[in-house]
DNA sequence: CGGCAAATTGAAAAGACTCAAAGTAAGTGG
DNA sequence: CCACTTACTTTGAGTCTTTTCAATTTGCCG
């Protein structure tokens, strides 16, 4: 039973890079637990009790509001954490989330994660990473939703999928979607519908091809991607900073704010 | 100057309960800079050196599409970091950050701030705790983009000013805003106009009224809060957990994943 | 085959964006 | 003090996107 969690948190990001004991430690902490499709894990508003490391299936956060309508935050996997944020922040989870399929999960009390917090710098350093690379991808979901229409989110979402799971064969992507219209709607913020009639156009545009609804070929990746409007991941050419100027000393890196090769319009500035 | 740094960092959420000795660390590691309203910190991509801590006026960290149009993520004020999740994640920055005004930053450059991991786990938990809270801040916005139209969003931006700077008196509570319209469309993902005659509307609801266009009156802050679809900040009667419940020991809390008095339709389960 | 959930499609309406034209406010320099 | 510039705001009209509602259709599973 405990062998299990050790298993996956070797494997898990909050906990890579620190010693056995630690590792042992939290093993015996972590209180096994199962969940059935459809069951929910937590609600909004509840006292974040502790946090959970996923061991299989998938878990789903999302927010609702008052007519019903929700929308998801994250999804969460094996060795993913949720609830992390609560403990750090609050006291309180800042949303809801539901078992996906039927899952395993491990809990690991509040009380539990101080006490490995206080023994083990890393492992505070481990969930700085995790809540960081949350940070980093909701602000990517935040580009999405305020800039950019559904059949590009939809289009994103598709490349996303693809990357993560679709099997390619020369330039061509084939894969199968994992979600039903009405759960990619509400990931990319929108309802069935819409979703339903961007499938269809991007179809019409080729960008994509429909065998079944639930699978699909993507003919060219980097199409598809420059749609979705998302700057190709990692930087082209001459994007990076020059290294070799990191490591000097003094307020050098405000001195020229203007500069910098950029096609872009000036940003607003509030008014004094 | 580094008597500067000390002030500002006992202050500042990233630094509070560490002792004195760290304080003093931290501060004769920080680089003292000044911005002049619109200079840019950083750039997105760009590889991120280290971290940044407001000392005088108002950063503000935004993306923008290929069009120019931005969203803002979040305004930084006195006490606030800035960039810290770059740091913890990646190592490139995930946003450009510009001056709002003239502003005065310390900078406590990457190595340093390892070091500063190294030796004080408090400060790594102080991290922990600013990512965390940006994480919530961030689902927020998320919540509000997907799920509120632009006056609900608007309205809760009111909200959120009165609290922070409005005047109350009695029911009614005056304030002025710091924002242009256009700068107000960044900050909730929309554009000038639109924000526009979302006043106009507001005012004829009769939810707000202006004097200026600075200058505005809230007549009754709960209706303006109830418009915008914001759930009143923590819970009103009967919301939360019953906390005697807490602390006892094994799998309990996933045992019943469905009772909770809530109203809301269930959500989406992906299909198997 | 019947029943059910998911998906599609059409049509209408609402919401949001864009462009263009005016209006307002504050500051500058004569 | 006034004309003038500049930046910000408002408003109207047209268009496009997105939502919503309703009606089918599709595919699956018992």
């Amino acid at each position: 039973m405990k062998a299990d969690a050790i298993v996956l948190f070797r494997n898990a990001g909050l906990f890579s890079g620190l010693t056995d004991a630690i590792l042992r430690k939290a093993a015996s902490m972590a209180i096994s637990g199962r969940l059935s499709r459809g069951q929910i894990l937590f609600y909004e508003h509840e006292r974040a009790s502790g946090v959970y490391i996923v061991s299989e299936g998938e878990l789903r956060s999302f927010r609702q509001d008052a007519e019903g309508r929700e929308q998801t935050l994250s999804i969460a996997r094996c060795g993913a954490v949720v609830g992390l944020s609560a403990l750090f922040s609050g006291g309180t989870f800042f949303n809801t989330t539901i078992a996906n399929s039927a899952a395993e999960i491990f809990c690991i009390e509040k009380h539990d994660v101080e006490e490995l917090c206080r023994e083990d710098p890393g492992f505070v350093r481990n969930a700085a990473r995790a809540l960081a690379n949350q940070v980093r991808e909701f602000a990517r979901v935040i580009e999405s939703l305020a800039l950019r229409s559904v059949e590009q989110r939809v289009a994103e979402y598709l490349v996303l999928v693809a990357q993560e799971s679709g099997i390619e064969n020369g330039t061509i992507c084939a894969m199968e979607l994992p979600l039903t219209r009405s759960a990619i709607a509400s990931r990319v913020g929108s309802t069935r519908e819409v979703v339903s009639r961007a499938f269809s156009h991007l179809e019409t545009l080729g960008l994509i091809q429909t065998k079944d609804r639930r699978i699909l070929a993507i003919p060219d990746m980097a199409a598809l991607g420059e749609f979705s409007g998302v700057e190709l991941s990692s930087s082209g050419p001459g994007f990076q900073h020059d290294e070799s100027l990191e490591g000097d000393t003094a307020g050098r890196m405000w001195l020229n704010g203007e500069s910098k090769g950029k096609r872009l319009p000036r940003p607003y500035v509030a008014a004094s």
